[in-house]
DNA sequence: GTCTATATCATGATAGAC
DNA sequence: GTCTATCATGATATAGAC
């Protein structure tokens, strides 16, 4: 936990200076290449040219392919449990919890595309590891207290009643699917790049009111 | 394509045979091991030892990996897409579509469950190689159809407005999601995998009624 | 068809000069 | 810190005996 803190220290304060030390052009060159290719495809020959360095001066910083994973992955899994983690601890109601979850979540996939599809591609191919190494204490509680907000608009009649693990299931499902399935999604429906990017944007507003109808007493 | 066919037809023929013979043994551990591992992940080593085989004689059937690879992701490409596909061109109505797409998915995808993560995944690593291959001519008439149903629906005031392509994209999102995100599901709600595989079951039901009520006029 | 042995090559990782 | 050169391993693929 340590090394993670530490790591994330000299994010942040990579991102103030202007200064793109070698460490940081490793990283942001392991990202892309990982993301793209996950562990197995990954070539810390391509990450080297990436980050236009030589093989040897990347094992001088990352001492192992694994090690530098590690980094890569730890800060993909945090943003994605932490996006879901920040929207449902908030005190807010279940219909400002659905504008803001979908708000927020695609406007970082938005940005990240390819993060949901390689944290559950990794994740999946190595569940415990990863998950006894990332999760702590705080998941199963943040997730509770969503329960009960839904149980409370249910209990006051705003909403039909509804098992709440299967309308987040619903929320993240219809958010974060159509990333990952984008190039079969295009396949069936049809579309160029163009149009899919379209269709992504109109989705946002489509998702909230299909939603909320879907939960209407 | 000619390849394709004979390759079916003798799996049709294998699987009226009692007989295992080598290549139906070959075809059974190269599935078992792509679909968990990947491309890059598999090992012919682990291919051959699960079909109780060596690597000479495996090189003899399929000459390469990705050869191997190929037979295996075609069936799976065409699993899904043939599973939408047949429920997406029958002349019924939504309601009863919705019914069929949730329990026909879901009992495929409930006996190979790790099927949409690996052509997903496969797909996503290189698009154009695959798409151009495997989708054939027939694909976009098919959501044509599809089209068309919704609209007439709509036209009928059995159902509210509401964009098709949206409406698919919430229905597959909402089947397939859980299967490839099982691990970061579990975790975030904090399900055992009894407990997850419960509420999957319950959840054929849920997602029917859900999208139902969606999209009530 | 099936096996053992081997060729060939790519990759992660290290050693050592500067 | 950065580079070049090299090692060691493991993976695909082939050759050839049976």
């Amino acid at each position: 936990m340590g090394k993670l803190f530490s790591f994330a220290v000299s994010i942040v304060f990579m991102s103030i200076e202007t200064d793109n030390n070698t460490e940081q052009k490793i990283l942001e060159a392991a990202e892309e290449v990982f993301q793209e290719k996950g562990f197995d495809g990954a070539r810390m020959q391509e990450i080297a040219d990436k980050a236009n360095i030589n093989k040897g001066l990347l094992h001088y910083y990352f001492k192992t392919k694994d090690s530098l994973f590690e980094a890569i992955f730890s800060i993909a899994f945090h943003t994605m449990i932490g996006q879901i983690q920040s929207i449902m601890s908030l005190e807010i109601s279940l219909n400002e919890r659905i504008d803001r979850i979908v708000d927020d979540f695609m406007s970082m996939l938005a940005k990240n595309p390819a993060l949901p599809r390689f944290v559950i591609t990794e994740l999946n191919k190595n569940p415990d590891r990863f998950i006894a190494k990332h999760v702590n204490h705080n998941t199963r509680a943040t997730f509770a207290a969503f329960i009960n907000s839904v149980q409370k608009e249910i209990d006051a009649g705003n909403i039909r009643p509804v098992d709440p693990r299967q309308l987040f299931m619903n929320m993240i499902s219809m958010i974060i699917f159509p990333f990952i399935g984008r190039p079969m999604v295009q396949v069936v429906i049809g579309l160029n790049n163009k149009e899919f990017l379209q269709l992504m944007q109109e989705r946002r507003e489509h998702i909230k009111l299909f939603l909320k109808q879907a939960i209407k007493p």
